[in-house]
DNA sequence: TCGCCCCTGTTGACAGTGTCAACATGGATC
DNA sequence: GATCCATGTTGACACTGTCAACAGGGGCGA
């Protein structure tokens, strides 16, 4: 899955060959920040090649993170299907997410740093683009809630929705990039599993109406 | 007070200059990761100089955030005292963290970021106390405000408090790493003002009681 | 008072980095 | 079959973080 050799297959081999390295590189060595001559090493070819397929360091970096976001995406989608209700898929995709930046740390900083960032401080379309969507899916529980009454969402204002998915959403990245660090120095995981249950039961009962929702 | 000279006056003068060179640097590069021999450099000295201070890049950039810490604590400190109650002074603190952030975007990045971890990914403990003191601020007034029935928070419980000060935190914390770059497309704070506005209420609103709080 | 040592600073070097420029090459296109 | 362009290579450049060796000078014990 993440072994990269030299291009041989067909067009534009080269250019996920050297994502897939830099993608490997970067969960194998612990926060080290990884260097463009090295993912063209990984990937067996000069040091100037991934320049043929990216103008940047950045513009390679912010593909590995847009890969990131997809799976991020796939990821909290599958957590959310299975759920009964929007408030336990809302659990669901906490844990899923919380999961996903535990499973590679190093990914996750990518992700969310500045590494990614062009030398303007901007972002591409294609980065913004895949996290656009993968918060989509909490977009979509959340409205799904609101619609059901399961959560104090006025599904009609766009300012209420958009504001409640800033919220979640906010929440889970602060959350993970702030309780990350704490884990390092815990023996176990166990403490982080019980304090994400105890956000997450916050995130959503803060969600719930004021009255009681739907009987039954 | 950002002006940096060369080392005149008493001892450990030159570790403060090159801390304040570092974020006088900080402030007016936007997004440029700043090199220690740029520091240095500001600073008068040698390229060198710096190591007889810190032990590393690493070490610099930590007290350089941990400053930056120090400054957020009091920001939000004194956006909170002036409130009348609990919930409007979380209001005021929320509005305070954020500004602070946009206040200088680079140094918020250098805080949160991993330039300013170790080689081993830890964080130095400066740096983790005055990451903590800052938040102890918003422990403290959860707790005034759980104390008064105004947040459903039950303070004789640790992990309760614990779990809220941390959902809110992080919010805060994830908030802003969004929304500085969404800022970045758009002509006016205006609209994120509107929008932090909108997440403060959401998080006021969430840690409100289930049941009216003491009347009056 | 002399001599030594350590603290703070300097100079110089080294490997490694991102990026630019110039060159090779081989397959598609006219 | 000649040509061009996409893709790759080699080589160079300025810059970085860090190490080693050296300089001076102020404090302190003899």
């Amino acid at each position: 899955m993440s072994e990269a050799h030299p291009a041989t297959s067909g067009t534009e081999s080269l250019r996920t060959t050297l994502i897939d390295a830099a993608a490997a590189l970067l969960a194998q060595s612990e926060a080290a920040s990884l260097s463009l001559r090295e993912v063209a090493r990984r990937a067996g070819v000069s040091h100037n090649a991934p320049y043929r397929h990216f103008r940047d360091k950045a513009e390679l970096l912010a593909a590995v993170a847009a890969a990131g976001y997809d799976r991020l995406r796939l990821t909290v989608e599958r957590a959310a299907a299975g759920a009964p209700d929007a408030a336990e898929g809302l659990t669901a995709l906490i844990g899923a997410f919380v999961a996903f930046a535990l499973e590679d740390r190093s990914r996750y900083a990518l992700m969310i740093g500045k590494d990614v960032r062009n030398p303007d401080g901007s972002l591409s379309p294609e980065l913004r683009g895949a996290a656009d969507r993968a918060r989509h899916v909490l977009r979509d529980l959340l409205i799904r809630g609101g619609r059901s009454g399961i959560f104090s969402i006025d599904v009609d204002d766009e300012d209420d929705v958009s504001a409640a998915v800033v919220t979640v959403w906010s929440t889970l990245h602060g959350y993970t990039l702030l309780e990350l660090d704490r884990l390092r120095q815990l023996e176990t995981t166990l403490e982080i599993d019980q304090l994400t249950k105890h956000v997450a039961m916050r995130l959503v009962t803060g969600l719930r109406p004021r009255r009681a929702p739907v009987s039954g």
